[in-house]
DNA sequence: TAAGTGCAAATACATATGTTTTCGGCTAAT
DNA sequence: ATTAGCCGAAAACATATGTATTTGCACTTA
């Protein structure tokens, strides 16, 4: 196998500065931080932002389906969808095939909202992105890819 | 500018797969969801191993510093600290030019921890990037560091 | 040197998340 | 048909994080 030199965490030279892990832990941090303050002002937060795309791009969806992709527990997605529904975002109703499950689905609000904060987040995204050409994304798309499908597999211990 | 085609969030036919910040989230997501679970067999928590791998690199460390640099807010690490202190891992004393600042250290028994824990942490590193060149590696940190960089800098709105 | 200002940390308070348990509905085996 | 077991969601419970406030110290400056 490879060495890895200063990039694996064992390694005695090695800094959090050149950590994959840490800098995208940073990267999202800070892509994050002020964007929520935006969306507050939009009385959104950002699992609810969350949720929301995930909704936009495959809707209905189940609590269940949403927790996976959202990366959260269903108990926290059960709770912040109920949230919507209060702000009326969202609407629920039981798969009609199978009644333990609970379809979320945007409302006419909810996609009128996001349609206007799709801007604000994509300015944000233009500046993270600036100097970073598109075969750079893409270098970086394949690489966070295979990470993520290393992880998916069976687990160290 | 140039045009972001699918890689930009307000584009028509962007989707979560091809999103970078979606991708960092899951990879790190999935990095420390079964890592966690092997450092708590050890008394070890995400949030404790944070700041030990930054007290690593620098010690002795402020309270501040420490949130600082493990993207946290002050109150959470202090609470942290106070729990590590119970598990004998660190130990604190004032700033002797400015009696404000509580500096941390970690003791025999947290370094030891440290040292236990390090080879288990590199297995997990080794898993996430296999079949990730070292050239890819490097690729990768100039990009999530040049991120990081603009996102530094002044806000959206 | 005394008062005011600012900062670091700690505390109290509110909120959010995760873990465990409960409830109801589906499915398959007898 | 009945029952045992499984699964999704929600509720109850415990924990952790963030926000706002307080406390104590240090620096400034009048």
């Amino acid at each position: 196998m490879e060495n890895r030199g200063d990039y694996d965490p064992s390694s005695p030279t090695f800094r959090l500065e050149n950590s994959p892990f840490y800098l995208m832990a940073h990267a999202d941090f800070k892509y994050h931080e002020d964007m929520d303050k935006v969306l507050h002002k939009h009385g959104v937060s950002k699992p609810i932002y969350r949720v929301m795309t995930v909704l936009r791009e495959h809707q209905p969806a189940s609590i269940g389906a949403i927790a996976e992709a959202a990366l959260t527990k269903r108990s926290t997605i059960s709770r912040i969808i109920d949230r919507m529904i209060e702000q009326g975002l969202v609407t629920t109703e039981p798969n009609p095939e199978d009644n333990r499950i609970t379809e979320v689905t945007l409302t006419a609000t909810g996609q009128q909202t996001l349609r206007k904060l799709t801007p604000i987040v994509g300015r944000q995204f233009t500046r993270a992105m600036d100097g970073v050409s598109n075969r750079d994304i893409a270098h970086l798309l394949r690489t966070l890819q295979k990470i993520s499908a290393n992880l998916s597999k069976l687990p160290i211990e």
